[in-house]
DNA sequence: CTGAAAGCGCTTACAG
DNA sequence: CTGAAAGCGCTTACAG
């Protein structure tokens, strides 16, 4: 069963493929009665217009695309979930592309989606991106971008963000305001902007609160990942080389809980012995024992926002307007739970 | 700066967009100097075909549709994962979309990518899906369809699946070998076909066994979802009314971790008072304490031979070969942790 | 080996 | 109010 086409609609009605086409699009030059006769066959016979052609015709695909580090990951599949939602009110559709946390993937799947002429493009940075080309050459052929979440400064597009070092700062202060004296932070890699704004909010707490500032004590990932094998190795480490730390901010859940497993399998007590702050409030904190204390990030917000200052852009290049590039900063918030005093 | 075309192309070497269109696709009827030429060319210029030229005359969009009840799912994430994996491989891009577990959704959700001509659909039913007239409508309209994980039997298409009944019979037995006596069943929600299987298998094990199947041991969600305060829920529920049980048997992890959660708050003992397996085999399974014994469900490779089965169907339909729906069943482990004895 | 021509299905500026 | 015509950028059957 073919698709119908307009010309088999204009054909059976005996008028033009012109009049077909704008009645169906309520163009205010067409008689009434045309416009009902033409909708009602359309109706009839099921036609919806081939968006192949309207593509070619209009130049848009009302398709986006998404790069994103990690699909099977709760923080991003929130932001991924939030991003289809408010494409759908406007009727764009989301091409999820992953880059495992690797430049050149990710690079690639830029590359892809540029050469299937999405609308624009939405991107969280692979932890191992440390070039910016291929972002660039994105913007200067004047598609859309809107980074999220892993940006990078140095690309001039609209980023949708939480403030890393404030939470980062609220986290640590939290551990210090419930006692702790000698205080660790797992890292996570060594690249991403998020990474490092963290650690600068970690070692800002301390140096504000008269606190020593110890670079033993900040622990990095052996790859570009944050997993829980992360959590449960360092947390061995940790054990061993720092006996005497009694808290620690660390830069993820995920890895939080991999340190906590291995807290328990030591035997260490949580929080008595050693209090524990995460980050991102993936729902696996609220059901682990302990639960964890950790910082609420907003993923699905983060996603409707994202895809709406991406559509903005997108309808200002379709006006001809210049883009000026927003950064967006959400608020986060501190969940205080089993893992600190 | 526009993209290029094989027109710019074509009038700077002064040839035909014949001669380029065929040098660049190797054509064996254009002269070994003009390829070069062309190709070279076209790389300095950094052409790339206009896909939506591309995919009017061809037909074919090189990209697929999914729906999916749920993207914030580690089941379901790990699916989509092995989806686009295989879908890369291969040149498609594939175009996400939510059911929100609702037949109404889903079926706008088919509709959108019909009228986007996807070249095949990939689809998990909704929990509320009982029609399967928008299903019905994609093979009728000879576009591949592709069922996982959820299935309509009823619907004639290719279906890639679990041995859902001998899964949970395999659970129920080793509720029933580790010293479970009244063996209770969260059986989620009433429609979908695995939560059917599931309690199949859940009464043979009890009968094969010489045990007595008690229907008001068998707990049905309230609505469409299997959330985390079904577990909890029913798990209080089960606590007031049947003191005796001494193992259940939960649809889903995510329940069993509610489930976990309310009895560790009334301090019910797992697994001594009571035991519990799950199904699925989320990760949060191996970190909460106790970890759930469950049946491990190989997300990823479902979704991989999901996508290589569609693929094949797209290519046969191209070829005007009749596609023959297949029926898939992976395989399924029990995972012993510590919720059972 | 090269190229003119038709056509995929639509949209829209223009003429009547 | 209606329609002929051009064109989006490509592919491919056909002619030379």
């Amino acid at each position: 069963m073919k698709p119908v086409t307009l010309k088999e609609i204009a054909d059976k009605l005996n008028i033009s493929v012109t009049t077909v086409s704008k009645a169906l699009k309520d163009y205010p030059d067409v008689s009434p009665k045309t416009k009902a006769l033409v909708k009602e066959l359309a109706a009839t016979l099921n036609y919806t217009p081939n968006s192949f052609a309207v593509n070619l015709r209009t130049k848009e695909s009302k398709t986006i695309g998404l790069v994103i580090p990690e699909v099977v990951h709760h923080f991003f599949s929130n932001v991924i979930k939030g991003i289809i939602s408010e494409a759908e009110k406007v009727g764009y559709l989301v091409i999820i592309l992953q880059s495992n946390e690797s430049y050149e993937l990710e690079k690639k799947q830029i590359e892809l989606l540029m050469s299937h002429r999405v609308d624009g493009i939405l991107i969280s940075l692979a932890n191992g991106t440390a070039d910016f080309k291929h972002l660039n050459a994105v913007i200067n052929q004047d598609k859309p971008l809107v980074m999220f979440d892993k940006i990078a400064k140095l690309v001039k597009c609209s980023k949708i963000i939480i403030d890393d070092q404030k939470a980062a700062y609220m986290a640590t202060q939290h551990l210090i305001d419930t006692g702790c004296k000698r205080i660790a932070h797992f890292r996570g890699p060594l690249l991403p902007q998020n990474s490092i704004d963290r650690f600068l909010g970690y070692k800002k707490a301390l140096l504000d609160n008269g606190m020593e500032y110890d670079p033993s004590l900040v622990y990095l990932n052996d790859c570009d990942e944050n997993s829980f094998d992360d959590g449960k190795m360092n947390a061995a480490k940790l054990y061993k080389e720092h006996n005497d730390v009694d808290g620690i901010f660390i830069n993820t859940d995920l890895v939080a809980i991999g340190a906590i497993s291995e807290f328990n399998r030591l035997g260490v007590k949580i929080p008595d012995e050693i209090s524990i702050v995460g980050f991102s409030n993936w729902f696996m904190s609220s059901v682990i024992s302990p639960t964890i204390t950790t910082i609420d990030q907003p993923g699905y917000t983060m996603g409707q926002i994202a895809f709406n200052q991406l559509y903005k852009e997108i309808k200002d290049i379709k006006n001809s307007l210049t883009i000026t590039p927003e950064i967006i900063q959400l608020e986060t918030a501190l969940i205080k739970r089993e893992s600190t005093k």
